[in-house]
RNA sequence: GGCGGCGUAGCUCAGCGGUAGAGCAGGGGAAUCAUAAUCCCUUGGUCGGUGGUUCAAAUCCGCCCGCCGCUACCA
């Protein structure tokens, strides 16, 4: 039986369009499956869009269409932003399907059956135009007495019924969770900061609203639906078919990874582990968080006019070029900036000149002198074995590097071969060997080919579609394109396609 | 305010007790198979400041300066 893997994006809420954060998510996810999928795991892929709350309802209001219609214009969207970035989802949850309703309202009876859910009151400073609750501390006092937020709008002491979480009963069982499992939150840091949070003392979480009433009814409660995280968490579970335990996802659960950004950690690494242990079930094995994109140094906003569109980027440098930059340019759990020049760069120097031009090169040496059939293994020398070997080695490279989300330096792995691939094609000359020594130039340019094909096939995961083109080139059979695939010794003599480049160089003719 | 992190070559960063490293940028050279791509060599740093521990400190400790994160229920 193939080993499991089941990796999640958060759920995006329809509030919004889709911007660059989300496809980086989803990508990085998307990086994660289509790898494990490679190495032979049966995978399973969730993302999907939140579409309650109340900000949904009064945006869609705002649009003149009802909530349900706005969400699923907004959903569409998100999944088709999913579908340009190349995002292998195996499952596109929405939190308005009837599944997840059900999902959810068996959730809620489990943790209340467990004695976790109590009846209280919710009250607090509010603030009707900001739509949110304020901290007595943060508040001001105008001169005429009355209370103010921090943006200036006027709050009032609002009190209304509220279903409460025992979350305070769970910091004991939470800690020891972080303890045990010392990657239970990736990166270290932001797992240092869950640590503290904890430890300072948790409250009871309120989780239901009576206000608004677009969301999950809570079960036995008229007038109460859920509080907005509580429904958005499940989601994960409500993929695999839960409550059902006979469904055919449920084995998928729990999952190993969930991929968020560093803003939402919290709900995932504390809220949602307490609600699971609340209702008696297995816990995710991690969850893993990355930091944000800045935009030649400034933090992306409307108002700054300088949102990237993830669509119009791949417009413009194309899919897996965008994949690779978003991976490569920076730590995984760090925030770093995304600019014309810098994808420039990426792409042109690392895509084009190394790997593309490696290829374009090896191949046109295999058209141009061997008849454009694949060359057969020669003798071997000392330097053959010294890059077949790093070669050979990277599956394993990569595996280690991805089983931590440091995405960068698994393409740094892959880019050490690519150094020593162009390194060994120059010091071997095989141009020069074509008069000299024919059988050393065909074995020279035969460990070029198995080194491209190791590299092309661990790259598939990054960048599917221009690897796939890569392999084509390398005349590798379909069903040999994953891992174990590699075991098979590509046959000699076959005649390949005609060379052609997997990245054309990007001409700098826009600023 | 509290807790935590960071400050190393022009840039991005690794090193985290034993006489300073990588990639990019800069300089020189080689080659010319290839998307004028590639390869080799190389300039460059009082490792934020300051005290201390040690035979020995980017590397451990104290203090100072600067930057950043977290400090609850707005996805």
């Amino acid at each position: 039986m193939k080993p499991r893997f089941y990796v999640s994006t958060p759920i995006y809420y329809v509030n919004g369009a889709p911007h660059i954060g989300h496809a980086y998510t989803s990508i990085a996810a998307d990086v994660l499956a289509r790898f494990k999928r490679l190495d032979g795991y049966d995978v399973f892929y969730l993302t999907g869009t939140d579409e309650h709350g109340q900000k949904v309802a009064r945006a869609a209001a705002e649009a003149g269409l009802g909530p349900q219609e706005f969400a699923d214009r907004v959903s569409a969207d998100f999944r088709d932003m999913a579908d340009k970035m190349g995002v292998s989802y195996d499952d596109y949850i929405r939190t308005t399907e009837p599944r997840h309703h059900r999902s959810c309202a068996e959730l809620w009876r489990r943790i209340a059956a467990n004695g976790h859910i109590y009846p209280g009151h919710y009250e607090g400073w509010y603030s009707v135009r900001d739509e949110a609750f304020h901290d007595e501390a943060e508040l001001t006092t105008a001169a005429d007495g009355t209370k103010l937020a921090p943006s200036g709008a006027p709050v009032a002491w609002v009190r209304e019924p509220s279903f409460f979480f025992r979350l305070s009963a769970f910091q004991d069982k939470l800690l020891e969770l972080y303890e045990t499992q010392p990657d239970f939150i990736l990166p270290a840091g932001r797992r240092n900061e869950v640590v503290s949070f904890v430890r300072g003392g948790l409250r009871d979480l309120s989780v239901s609203r009576t206000s608004f009433t677009w969301g999950i009814p809570v079960p036995d409660a008229p007038g109460h639906v859920m509080y907005v995280w509580l429904d958005a968490l499940n989601n994960y579970v409500t993929a695999c078919g839960f409550p059902d335990p006979e469904a055919p996802r449920w084995k998928f659960w729990p999952a190993d990874v969930h991929v968020v950004g560093k803003d939402i950690i919290r709900f995932h690494a504390v809220y949602w582990p307490a609600f699971l242990m609340a209702a008696g079930l297995p816990l995710p094995r991690r969850v893993s968080s990355h930091g944000w994109w800045t935009v030649e140094g400034e933090k992306m906003s409307k108002s700054l006019g300088n949102v990237i569109e993830p669509r119009a980027l791949v417009t413009r440098y194309g899919r897996d070029p965008v994949r690779y930059f978003l991976l490569r340019q920076k730590p995984f759990g760090d925030d770093g900036t995304i600019s014309h020049p810098a994808l420039l760069s990426r792409i042109n120097v690392e895509l084009a000149n190394e790997l593309g031009n490696l290829a374009q090169r090896s191949l046109s040496l295999i058209a141009r002198n061997l008849g454009g059939r694949r060359p057969g293994r020669g003798a071997g020398t000392a330097e053959d074995a010294e890059l077949l070997d790093a070669a050979a080695a990277l599956p394993e490279a990569l595996r280690e590097r991805l089983d931590r989300q440091v995405f960068n330096e698994a393409l740094e792995e892959a880019w050490k071969i690519v150094r020593a691939a162009n390194a060994y094609i120059d010091r071997q000359a095989p141009w020069a060997l074509r008069k000299t020594d024919p059988a050393r130039m065909e074995a020279v340019l035969r460990v070029l080919v198995d080194v491209l094909r190791v590299l092309a096939t661990g790259l598939t995961a990054f960048m599917p579609d221009a690897m796939g083109r890569m392999l084509d080139q390398l005349g590798v059979p379909a069903e040999a394109r994953d891992f174990a695939g590699l075991a098979t010794i590509l046959a000699d003599g076959e005649v390949l396609p005609p060379p052609v480049g997997v990245f054309p160089r990007l001409v700098e003719d826009e600023a």
